[in-house]
DNA sequence: AAAATATTTGACCATTTGGTCAAGTTAAAT
DNA sequence: ATTTAACTTGACCAAATGGTCAAATATTTT
């Protein structure tokens, strides 16, 4: 009996099989959002990714069967939380609030949830070879009505003539994850101290001041 | 005589030793700046960067040692553009002309250099391993000396107080190599198709006029 | 012309890696 | 209690990979 892991023996009080394998694929799934982020799909080794879940190797193919699946099921799962994001910004009428609520829930998103904003990251500077499909039709459908959004804000002359509206979502998307994506850019130039919750909130504040100037609303 | 390569046969003319190396040193850090792009250092491997660049492994390894120096070559190539870019932020006294030439120029920089910004961009995601020093003295100095002309300009009161300068300047990089960075999004939610050089100039005019409101100038 | 130096390239090697498998262990069903 | 199904895990393997090396070729120097 004295030949289990560490992680086996604390998993000994039985557990139904159910919440064994929701429990499993949690843990790899979050162990793999880390090194897929840190080096990329090809970069990373699933001995890494089971390194960092504290399980065997053979663990990470039982629950995904292939590296290309888990790294298909993190983005996957990083798009449920991006989404629900991406909902507030249809539910204001009014510029102001829409673009205060948005970039807010991108700014918290990038506090919460770095590691998953760098493996999307990562995918698109790549080409998105894994998640083309899902960029031309869930995304694009949501920008369409984003940008419906934002062009009529400027026929009624609540926010200036940006030009071309994908423009400005960039910005938000870009500026917002930068927080995420540089997250070590940022500590470096924060003099190498990682930012305190209050500090992050003041960023937020500047960030979400600094979009609504741009497109000529007072904050 | 039969047994040259291609690229051997096309090199027969003689050329001196010096342009030899010249120019093969050349091939192969833009062979590499394209692979790093998109595979990241680790993903890439040399097979690839010898094939891009038509020739064969042995030569990479021949003129650049080892892969790990060879991406911090490439690297430092990369900054000698980038630094050039930054001195002009500092060339202006006036707000408006600072920030008009100096996001032309990160423009110009993530259309004429995109791989050189993706492969700093997977550098800085995987937190800057081989790139720490010269962040945290080059980089770091160069945004000290930003961050202290941004802040005479809020108390001459040539722009609105944005708070911490440095989110201005990070939305201004962010935003600007997204272009880089994320081209391929960008490409699809432009219906597929790459931006034309004047739809590029055109968004490059939207983003300086975005930059510029958000700190109280009008364009 | 011949010796010295630099470049080119295929063959080769040790290590790493994604994935398999079979033998064991634990929980569920009968 | 026993069978069945799900989970665990170390050992193993074929393919890929970074790097070496020596032989061949090309240029420069003497």
């Amino acid at each position: 009996m004295g030949n289990l892991t560490v992680a086996a023996k604390s998993r000994q009080s039985s557990r139904s099989k159910e919440t064994i394998r929701e429990e499993n694929e949690l843990i790899i799934l979050a162990a793999a959002e880390k090194v897929f982020a840190m080096h990329g799909l090809k970069g990373s080794t699933t001995m890494q990714i089971a390194d960092t879940a504290k399980l065997p190797k053979s663990n990470i193919h039982y629950y995904f069967h292939t590296k290309l699946n888990l790294y298909r099921c993190v983005l996957e799962s990083i798009l449920v939380d991006w989404m629900k994001a991406a909902d507030t910004f249809n539910t204001f009428d009014e510029p102001r609030e829409a673009i205060r609520y948005y970039v807010g829930a991108k700014m918290d998103l990038s506090r919460t949830r770095p590691f998953g904003s760098k493996v999307w990251a990562n995918e698109i500077i790549s080409g998105a070879p894994e998640m083309e499909e899902i960029l031309s039709s869930k995304l694009k459908k949501w920008v369409d009505s984003c940008v419906k959004s934002i062009n009529r804000w400027v026929e009624l002359e609540k926010i200036v003539n940006v030009g071309d509206a994908h423009t400005l979502l960039y910005m938000i998307w870009a500026t917002t994850q930068h927080y995420a994506d540089f997250d070590y850019q940022v500590m470096i130039l924060n003099n190498g101290k990682k930012l305190t919750d209050s500090e992050f909130e003041e960023k937020k504040q500047q960030v979400i001041n600094l979009v609504l100037r741009s497109v000529g609303l007072k904050p």
